[in-house]
DNA sequence: CGATATCGGAGGCGACATCTCCGTTTCCGC
DNA sequence: GCGGAAACGGAGATGTCGCCTCCGATATCG
């Protein structure tokens, strides 16, 4: 913990690379990436962080707290569907814009973030679920662990935006949220996955088992 | 081309092998892991095929041209929501089974298979939408070039079910096709990629640009 | 039984990401 | 200013991994 003012200044650069870096290139890119990003060598990437995932942890931090902080904001907005969708539409824009981000949410990256956050997330979503679900605007067999598994199907439209139209993924989202809202549809053909199992969940969409 | 009993045989075993692990562990399975699942050596398996590519041709050809069969098929079913319905529940059966055909489908193997199949599969997809949207059972603002991105919305879904429950993709297949219905819901907010950009659509979800 | 096609799998090769080492540069207190 | 400690930079050592080749061993068949 130094003062020395190169020392600071680089710390800043090289974490403002890595938000950078990360959201663009998603959770692969390489800590030499971000170094040369930020304009530094890859040696002083090493001085400040001793591996990649440590930059990781520090640039996502915020960015998964904000959306379990959304989801408990979205209980103030007087209407259930419509807090259910401004959560959704407001989480699923941050996603779209940080390709790390959704990585990291949905089984790409680091195993402890992931379950330090998703309990605070379901948490959230459970109130948020329940509320739309009195107010018979929610088909009465969702669960609040299916907002894992759409996240999950998400991540492709948020590639796709990325590659064809940036807000392309609205498209397929709100296709996802008319299929989740009450209506006189038969019911879903299969129980959702047990939330003891959410880990599970969330590493599919990676490789390798 | 030999007739020697354990040339033929041998070859007989590499197919069988290749269609399990791409099946199972997808196409980043390597020759060798193929060749070892077959009981042989890699110089066997290199002798019998140029490369991992070939290999995945051979096995993935009839694979995908079953999928452009089953829509054509699927116009002999009356009613048309039931048509479009039976053909989606059948290819996305067949996807679930097999990790490296949806794989394929959605952008992460070979180019040229893609570039072959994917044609005659809008071409019969369109054919059963037109006539959903006749019957007015489909959403008018659904377009054949969304199968491409439900498909690649699935997969997701897909690897869950390996992991969690074999069936648990039908539970997000339903959620998208209800999504994909005819009813009173406002208009899809963003229109779908153009048929053009449809490689680019199937990209997504592979990583690197 | 011998000629020849085929087999098997160790290992060469190239690519790639991680991380270290040390000569050079910057900083800051005196 | 000046000197020494702190920090920098980036070449390259290291380890991993997948692709594919080579050649001595083995199987097939006339």
């Amino acid at each position: 913990m130094s003062t020395r003012k190169d020392y600071v200044r680089n710390r800043g650069r090289l974490i403002a690379a890595a938000r950078e870096v990360f959201a663009e290139r998603g959770l692969d890119a390489t800590l030499d990436d971000i170094a040369r990003h930020a304009g530094v060598g890859t040696g002083t990437a090493y001085r400040h962080f001793p591996n990649k995932q440590a930059v990781a942890a520090v640039v996502l931090a915020d960015a998964t707290a904000q959306i379990a902080a959304d989801a408990r904001t979205a209980l103030d907005i007087a209407d259930p569907w419509a807090a259910l969708v401004t959560f959704f539409e407001l989480t699923a824009a941050r996603q779209a814009a940080d390709r790390g981000l959704y990585e990291t949410l949905t089984g790409h990256g680091d195993a402890a973030e992931q379950a330090r956050i998703w309990p605070e997330i379901i948490t959230a979503v459970t109130a948020l679920f329940d509320r739309a679900r009195r107010a018979g605007v929610i088909r009465a067999d969702a669960e609040p662990q299916d907002i894992a598994a759409v996240f999950a199907l998400l991540a492709p439209a948020f590639e796709m935006s990325r590659r064809i139209a940036p807000d392309l993924w609205r498209r397929y989202l709100a296709l996802v949220l008319d299929g989740l809202r009450a209506t006189d549809r038969p019911p879903l053909p299969v129980p959702p996955p047990p939330l003891a199992d959410l880990d599970l969940v969330l590493k599919a969409g990676k490789g390798r088992g």
